[in-house]
This record gives structure tokens, C-alpha cells and sequence, in this order.
DNA sequence: ACCTTTCTGTGGTCTGACCACATGCGGCGA
DNA sequence: TCGCCGCATGTGGTCAGACCACAGAAAGGT
């Protein structure tokens, strides 16, 4: 019985396709440092013909690095033309995430779990080590989501739009500023594509909410103004336990 | 003063790509549900002609899902041929923080402490609430790595390589396993993303130590086995804070 | 010197063809 | 009748060559 085949030695052949040599390649060419984060990539004509593939396999390779986050591309001629390599984590996996919630590949329940723990991460960090800069990268929202109230009490009754995706999109950077000033990348990174995936569910709840809007918007920017109070003084576990408090309540009330 | 350039209501023009078009309807189609996991897309040629749109664009349409893990491209004919939907967003989370990695967009630092808190929050869940089933995939790896010392030893001295990428390979399912069994989807997966970046970095941290290697190898099964014990008793505590430990000690020795 | 026009190179798109592959079906032989 | 072989079919993968819109740069006129 030394038949091979139970083992792992028989590696399936891999029928690499072309454009993931030109993937493989440029992403080496990164690796090595010949290309770095600003450098343009040659044209994609001259791309192919010096890997001697085709065109189609190079734009094709492109869009798995545009997807991935690795490039950015730019018609036109110039300086800033062209495809340009571009790092851009937290986009590429905002995108990612949230196909993935829409498609409903992660429970709600666990993406909830998953805020919780990365915001309370960030919020501990940002206790700890906030600087001045983001700590009013993070008022800035605040100050911005408490105004709104204040004018919608101003001009109440007159039927206009009560300003909930503004306010949602105020309250996606209060998070995000509280992340970044965690000074963590990685974490922040994360938390930002989580949120982002989150933005429409989020915003489709607070749609649901009929005459509470009012109501659950003060609640919110109560909790909102009292983590921001617990970074700023840097009481870390307080502001890790009222950023979880607030978003488990937030997302039981819009579920 | 009136002049609106200084506000937000000029968005740029986008010009979307007809690429993009093909994108957004596939994601549009799996969102109301008339494409699911599993499904087969209409062939390449088929959907450029009922989206008025050339197949090269279709194509780089499909890069651009495949590189998300929204689909999966095979070829051929018959049932399972086509290009099939499929939610791996464990894969594609995977390639895309590999890349960034790599690409040293992540402070290692960062990764580390994510690395760190993401375990912590695995460890605890999986000493929680880990089933028999989840336990044992835990334990496998784990003596696995334990049996490839013994092997070792008893054929030492004759110049064979002595199993390290073996060895990076079992720890990394030894966390992986972990992360699943703690039963949080997107934790697991983003910590198995995480762990896969690491692999090949890790594994030329082992090959960079030299004599050493014996000494350390049993050094990190011990911290395995503490690990486990602590899981499998049910102390999420300890087993948060040994997987922290050994996470943060594996990482200083290696580098 | 300034403005206008033209040139050039970029990514974006399309067309139509061919290849390798895997299945399924039909015909052929036993 | 049964079983096997081989071609038809349809899939993604690849290629070649062309044209377009765009934006900066260079050349030209005022």
C-alpha cells in the first residue's frame, strides 16, 4: 500500500490562467520595491506585449488589482494618468464586506459581535492615546449630529426630509473618526469597512422608525456625546462598555 | 457668497463603467434572490448580448466578482460547469489582507495586536460554547504537531528537512480551528484571513532560526496545549489571555 | 505673454475569431 | 443488448485589431 494517492504529494494541476500571471507579476513587482504606492504601471498595451499576453488578459488582471484594492485606474495623459498603484485597504475591503452582507454570508448577529469587539478595541485605543487632532476629528460629527437637531426644531412641521441619511452619514464618521484614532490600521480598517457595509441596513432602519425618529435620535446622540465624554477624559473601559451598550441597543431598536 | 462650490452638492460625474453595470446587475440579481449560492450564471456570451454590452466587458465584470468570492468560474460542460455563485468570502478576504500584508500597507505591529484581539475574542466564545465536533478539529492539529517531534527525534541527524513548513501549516489550522469553533463567522473569517497573511512571513521567520528550531517548536506546542486545555475546560479567561501570550511571544521570537 | 488648436497617449469598449476542456449523445462493434 | 469510442456541443480562456472619449502637452496663432 504505498499508493500515493491517499497522500498530498499529487498537487492538482493548476490551470493558471493568463491574466493571473499578469496579477502575480505586478503584485512581485510591488513586493520588490520596483513598484511603489504612487508609481504608475506601463500602459496596458505595453504591458502586454512584454508578458506577451493579450491586452484582454492585462485589463482583466487589472480589475482583480482594482478590486483588491492594489491599483487605481485614470484615462487621460499627464503625470496622473494612467494606472496608478494605490493602496487602498479600506475601501477594497468595504466593498467586500459588504456584498457579503447583502448576501447575507455573515449572520447579523455576528457582524453585530464582530462591531462590538472591534469598536471596543477602538474606543479602549482611543482612550489611551487620542491625540488632540482626532480627538476633534471625532467632536467634529458629534458637534454636526447634535446641530441637526437643533435645527429640525427650528423648522418643524413643514413636512421637509428629516435629514436621517444625513444623520446616519454623520453618525458612520463619528464611528470611523473613533476607530482611526485608535491609531491601529488594521483595526481601523476593518471597523470602517463594517460600518460601511452596515450604512444602508442601518439607514433602511431608521426609515422603519416612524414618528420615534425624534426620539431615538436624542437617545443616540445622548450615547453618542457620553463615549466621546470617556475617550476624551480616557476612561477606557467606560468608553469600550458605551460604544458596545450603544451599538447592541442601536441595532435592536432598527431591527 | 453664494456660490455652491465650496459645498457638497456638485458630485463629480462618475463615469460608470460598463463593467460596473454588469457587476452591479449580478449583485442586484443574487440580492433579490433570483440567483443563489450555487447557481449557475447565464454563459458569458449569452449575458453580453442581453446586456447590450461586448463580452470583454462581461469577462472583466466577472474578475471583478470573482475576485469579491462571489463567484466561482469553471469550465467545461455539464451540471457544475459555467460560472457558478459562491460565497467565499473567507477566500477573498483572505487574497486581499495577504496582498496588503505583503504590500506592508499594515504596520506588523497592527496585524499583532489584531491578530491578538480577534484570538482573544475566539478563545473566550470557543471555551464558551465550542461543541465536541469543534473541540476534536481543535485537538487534531494539535497532535499532529506534537507527533511530528516525536517523528523528529527518532530519525534526527540525517540531514532530512525537519518539517517546518509541515509544522506552519498545522498551527495555522490549530487557529483556524479555533476561530471556528468560537461560532462567529466573520470573527473566524477574518481571523483566518489574517492568520492565512501570515503564513508565509511566519514560515520564513521559522527557517531564519537555526539550531533553535527544536527548542522552539516545543515552546509553542506547550503554549498549544495550554491553549487547548484552557478551551476545552471551559476557562475563557485563561485561554484568552495564553492565546494572547503565546500569539504576542511567537511573533517576538520570529522576527 | 496668452489663448486656441492639434497631437499624443491613456484607459474603456467592441468585434469576431480560435483554443482547451468537459460533458452528453449517437453510432459502432462485440 | 450491452459497452465503449468518438464527435458534437457549449463552456470559460485567450487573442488580435480596431475605434472611442478623455486629458494633458505641445505647437501654433493672436
Amino acid at each position: 500500500m504505498s499508493d500515493a494517492s491517499a497522500e498530498d504529494v499529487w498537487r492538482p494541476v493548476t490551470r493558471v490562467r493568463a491574466y493571473q500571471h499578469v496579477v502575480d507579476q505586478v503584485e512581485e513587482q510591488i513586493l520588490a520595491g520596483t513598484l511603489k504606492v504612487g508609481d504608475r504601471l506601463p500602459g496596458e498595451r505595453d504591458l502586454a506585449t512584454r508578458m506577451q499576453v493579450s491586452r484582454a488578459a492585462v485589463r482583466e488582471a487589472m480589475r482583480t488589482l482594482e478590486a483588491h484594492g492594489v491599483v487605481r485606474p485614470a484615462v487621460g495623459s499627464g503625470a496622473d494618468a494612467g494606472t496608478v498603484v494605490s493602496a487602498m485597504p479600506s475601501e477594497a475591503l468595504t466593498r467586500l464586506l459588504r456584498v457579503h452582507v447583502a448576501l447575507a454570508n455573515f449572520p447579523v448577529a455576528d457582524v453585530v459581535d464582530a462591531r462590538c469587539m472591534l469598536e471596543r478595541s477602538s474606543a479602549t485605543l482611543a482612550a489611551g492615546r487620542a491625540t488632540p487632532a482626532a480627538l476633534s476629528a471625532v467632536a467634529a460629527p458629534l458637534a454636526a449630529m447634535e446641530a441637526t437637531e437643533a435645527l429640525d426644531r427650528s423648522r418643524a412641521g413643514d413636512g421637509h426630509p428629516d435629514g436621517r441619511q444625513a444623520y446616519n452619514d454623520l453618525d458612520t464618521a463619528f464611528h470611523i473618526a473613533i476607530a482611526e484614532a485608535g491609531g491601529n490600521r488594521l483595526v481601523a480598517d476593518i471597523t470602517i469597512a463594517i460600518r460601511e457595509a452596515m450604512r444602508r441596513p442601518i439607514l433602511e432602519g431608521l426609515e422603519r422608525l416612524g414618528e420615534e425618529w425624534p426620539a431615538v435620535r436624542r437617545r443616540l446622540s445622548q450615547e453618542h456625546r457620553g463615549v466621546f465624554e470617556a475617550i476624551a477624559v480616557g476612561d477606557g473601559v467606560r468608553a469600550a462598555d458605551l460604544v458596545e451598550a450603544h451599538i447592541r441597543s442601536a441595532h435592536a431598536r432598527l431591527s
